[in-house]
DNA sequence: TTCGTTTTGTTCATTTTGTTCACGGGCACT
DNA sequence: AGTGCCCGTGAACAAAATGAACAAAACGAA
């Protein structure tokens, strides 16, 4: 019922770089640039730029990458704190005191990324921030919102289910093969399904179907609803991706 | 003597309890003593004695427990936010809305819990704001920080356990996921409803949506009115923080 | 007060869940 | 090859959650 402005623009989310060197200012534009879904709406390379152009631009996110013995920096987060609430703030500096980092995790920043910037680290936090992002704007659309979806949002959707060599790290009791039929099913029907029916489909147990749909209930990909009727209530589980909204 | 006195007051965490149901208030001060290493250093009823409670005992952590339509509870953390940077806080409140919830992750709120509170999930949230605090002064100490240490602060020390699932420890008969549809069903209505016409909405026999209504009521999140005509009264219930008619 | 009416509060059969644990297949190491 | 160990699987079982049915309760009317 919530579809009332925003189709295109939203696609883009606009970024301010606020960096006091110029040069890295267009190297990290040409970065944020290269990785699909961000647009650099600006550049700034002191504080009073950068109020000036989050007042006229309003973007979704800042970097802010400027130097800091704490002071200009933070202060500037605080300032989008107060005055821009709906800006998120990524902060690149190269302050190494536990105080400065207090103080931005407090203000709400969505990473702390230090200097010297590894690129992959940065595009990494960025497509967290567009996870985070999106998850925002569906939640929106949904009129009902748990803890699980709030336990995500607060974790910054942090893939800790991914090892640091790429490869997904599954919890004991859990199969890769079997998953990918279990998740293969659950996406190819539209209707939610009890895990009895998923284990028919498949051809395992109930017992087995079960492990894995809460697996993936627990890893947010998945929702679970309940079916009433006499007796216990039947588990039904359901793509989240399902519009169900008209 | 079996267990000498604590050595100093530093390794108690202070804790300010803000709550406007006085009852409620006193049980999640019972709770939280419970667990070692906090110590609850206060407890206010509205937001401006909490603004006095906090200038004076100078609490580690508040436990913002105010009702808020999108107001009060979110003044007060912006409140902490400017004038008491050391201060954290953690929202425990029955707003469903995800503005609200946007709004606490914005202004670094450390956590979100939704009412009706399941303790076992404060105690976890209790329990990872301790490592999280104790972690920032292991590190005030050392001379450098690095990427990793800020990512571990910044991720809130969820290792853990898989969030939210680990052991909700609800009473016989009470159903997370029925929980949370009869709780969105009396939020998402100001007047108030008998327990058939929740039942209804909600596609559940009227025997449940009574257990869940009087367990909320129970819990003194929602309150019960009675509605006369002929024959027996009707029980009513409804959301104890929307009647504004005083 | 007594009766008819309407809703409550509770019990219990029913259906499904959630968990345990023996089995057996595969992998690594000898 | 042989052997031992680890781990995913599913049958069986105990526990849990629900709704139908019913007795008791609380009210207005007479």
């Amino acid at each position: 019922m919530v579809h009332p402005e925003q189709p295109a623009a939203e696609t883009f989310i606009d970024v301010l770089i606020v960096e006091d060197d110029p040069r890295i200012a267009e190297i990290n534009r040409r970065f944020i640039e290269q990785i699909t879904g961000f647009r650099v709406c600006g550049v700034a390379t002191d504080a009073e730029q950068a109020k000036l152009q989050l007042e006229r631009l309003e973007p979704h996110l800042v970097l802010l990458d400027i130097y800091l013995p704490a002071s200009s920096g933070l202060e500037l987060l605080y300032h989008i704190r107060q005055h821009h609430r709906g800006t998120d703030a990524i902060m690149i500096t190269a302050a190494r005191e536990i105080e400065a980092v207090q103080e931005a995790i407090r203000s709400g920043a969505f990473d702390y990324l230090m200097k010297p910037l590894v690129f992959d680290r940065l595009k990494e936090t960025m497509q967290r921030y567009a996870a985070f992002r999106r998850e925002l704007i569906r939640l929106s659309d949904s009129s009902s919102i748990g803890q699980h979806d709030i336990d995500r949002l607060l974790s910054r959707l942090s893939d800790s289910t991914v090892s640091s060599d790429g490869a997904p790290m599954l919890p004991k009791g859990i199969d890769k093969l079997t998953l990918d039929k279990v998740s293969q099913a659950i996406y190819s029907i539209k209707d939610g399904m009890s895990a009895d029916k998923i284990a028919k489909l498949i051809g395992i147990s109930r017992s087995t179907s079960r492990r894995y749909l809460e697996y993936l209930v627990g890893l947010g990909v998945i929702e679970a609803d309940l079916s009433y009727g006499i007796g216990r209530p039947e588990r039904v589980y359901r793509s989240r991706n399902a519009d169900d909204r008209h």
